[in-house]
DNA sequence: TTGTATGATGATACATCATCACGTTTGATA
DNA sequence: TATCAAACGTGATGATGTATCATCATACAA
């Protein structure tokens, strides 16, 4: 039944895979819909693909480096809207940062798993707390649009060795 | 079954009421807890009360001109930091806002509805919800602490007319 | 009532986050 | 190649949030 393991990337994890399949992902979703995934823009996802942790916008300006040249805050933002708007990259609100998608699956982009200690942002599965949340609405009379799930805690990582 | 109702004020509830209890649950909360209800802090409270809609600092700096004098933004910050700790006012994250507490029910704070058309927030009891978040932890690994939820829509005053 | 410790305030400056305006360049396509 | 819209580069500005520190207020004990 619980056929879903953590959602967390772990210690040992390929990370060069996660990179290459941000990457495959972005391109695909670019070549369907007819936008063009500019060196700009692929950069920054780079930068994000690069940890689990969200950046902030003037995180990336500072590691951006590319071609000797540093851009200017207004690329940095309109390269994260444009990924955005492409469901590749989510906003943290309760941070002001950015965390590249890390999956595909139904719900992403709904829930957050913030590891205090570490800062590994993890996107599980958000469809029992999108059940809840529809029916929450109902009951409240409220018209249901978008909704935004940001959970703080310890990663499996970062928890106090509980019996395993 | 659904004996709690819509958790939004209505459009001619009794606003006075909101306002007193809500200055009332605060001062009560301080003589608790050996706190001071100054002045500064009163006001931002008074501010905040005085609509259901969230409001920015820097808004609320703008409404302040309480003896004549106008604030510095830091004081403002003080007195949201002081009043979110006592649980009397929530920031919503996604607007960088700020709300008054409507009620002190179990899993207040912990999720917000917010009207998209006139700004209004509600909290309803996040009951259901606190109890998908935490199977979500149990099942990822992660050790949950807080959690909150946004959720935009239309409340019942501003969705079109449905059978009602 | 005075002294003292603690917490709140007032004010300036600064740090961080985000957008706007506008002219230039680039790339797709007729 | 001519054209046009999208993306870029850049500087300025707006919006949000903190750090610092001297001053002021309150509680409480001697």
């Amino acid at each position: 039944m619980a056929a879903e393991s953590s959602p967390f990337p772990g210690r040992r994890h390929d990370h060069d895979a996660c990179i290459s399949e941000g990457l495959a992902r972005a391109e695909e979703i670019c070549r369907v819909r007819r936008e063009r995934l500019t060196e700009n823009r692929r950069a920054v996802l780079e930068l994000l693909l690069a940890e689990h942790q969200p950046a902030g916008a003037y995180d990336i300006l500072e590691r951006f480096d590319w071609k000797g040249r540093r851009p200017a805050p207004a690329q940095i933002y309109r390269a994260l809207s444009f990924l955005e708007a492409l469901g590749i990259v989510h906003r943290i609100a309760s941070r002001n940062a950015y965390v590249a998608c890390s999956g595909p699956e139904e719900g992403h982009g709904t829930v957050f798993l913030v590891c205090t200690e570490c800062g590994t942002v993890a996107e599980p599965n958000g469809a029992g707390v999108g059940r809840s949340v529809r029916d929450l609405a109902d009951v409240s009379g409220f018209e249901l649009h978008t909704h935004l799930l940001e959970v703080t805690g310890l990663c499996p990582e970062c928890r106090p060795a509980s019996g395993a």
